[in-house]
DNA sequence: AGATTGTGCAACAACTAGGTTGCACATCAT
DNA sequence: ATGATGTGCAACCTAGTTGTTGCACAATCT
């Protein structure tokens, strides 16, 4: 296994990696051919093969693709696990926040009635 | 319904924002305590106050928070909204790269039998 | 009115990110 | 062996981010 505590440290990666466009282009692109390399990838965007290497390296460093060498080239392909832990982690992320406030609200409502009919009349 | 294409083009927003961990920790101190100014904010983290500022203008911009105005002073709070609407287009842009890379397996496994028993013997 | 407190605005410094180019090195085909 | 193709490394530029500070302005309390 060896998952570690990546669900949460990861997130941080994933989100940073996700939140550039080129990035999730390319990973738009990886999802359409399955596997590619850096210098295919470049070819249909108007950006140099290094500056496509350096986002693959990114989204490597995040779990979000993978890398694999084939003789004199080397291949990308998406993994699809650290975007659905992250969906999960900001999901939970949400609910948590949500039931917070909710407790909060209940509290702030509680102390207004108290202070209302401050019960000792 | 006036969500007009929020969920697609707001997904940009809301990643940028939430990949800074310092805006993070703000939505967890408004977690915490529903509501807040600029100020407090301010005083339990290591940053000027206006640094806070602009860090919740990018999180009002990018809707994840309530920006509301009483008297002198700017009570910002959380909108779980946008971070839940993040969390399900992440889902599903995952899910539909899953379908997509299976089909292309299929594909590539049945060029790979028709490679091996090419048919027309 | 006068002092206090909370914001808003603007200029600035430091650092990071995305992108470029040039060149060296490795691998494959002829 | 040679040429073509694919990578890797490094220096560099530019623009945007994060953070700062100083000061002016608005609202509140005595």
């Amino acid at each position: 296994m060896d998952e570690r505590d990546d669900t949460v440290e990861t997130v941080d990666s994933v989100l940073a990696a996700l939140s550039d466009p080129r990035r999730r282009q390319l990973l738009d692109l990886l999802a359409e051919q399955g596997e590619a390399t850096a210098t295919t990838l470049a070819e249909r965007l108007p950006v140099s093969r290094q500056a496509v290497v350096k986002h693959l390296a990114t989204l490597d460093a995040a779990g979000l693709v993978s890398v694999t060498r084939v003789g004199r080239e080397v291949r990308y392909a998406i993994r699809t696990a650290g975007v659905n832990a992250t969906a999960q982690w900001m999901a939970a992320l949400a609910d948590d926040w949500d039931r917070r406030l909710a407790k909060i609200k209940r509290v702030a409502e509680a102390a207004e009635r108290d202070s209302r009919s401050p019960r000792h009349d």
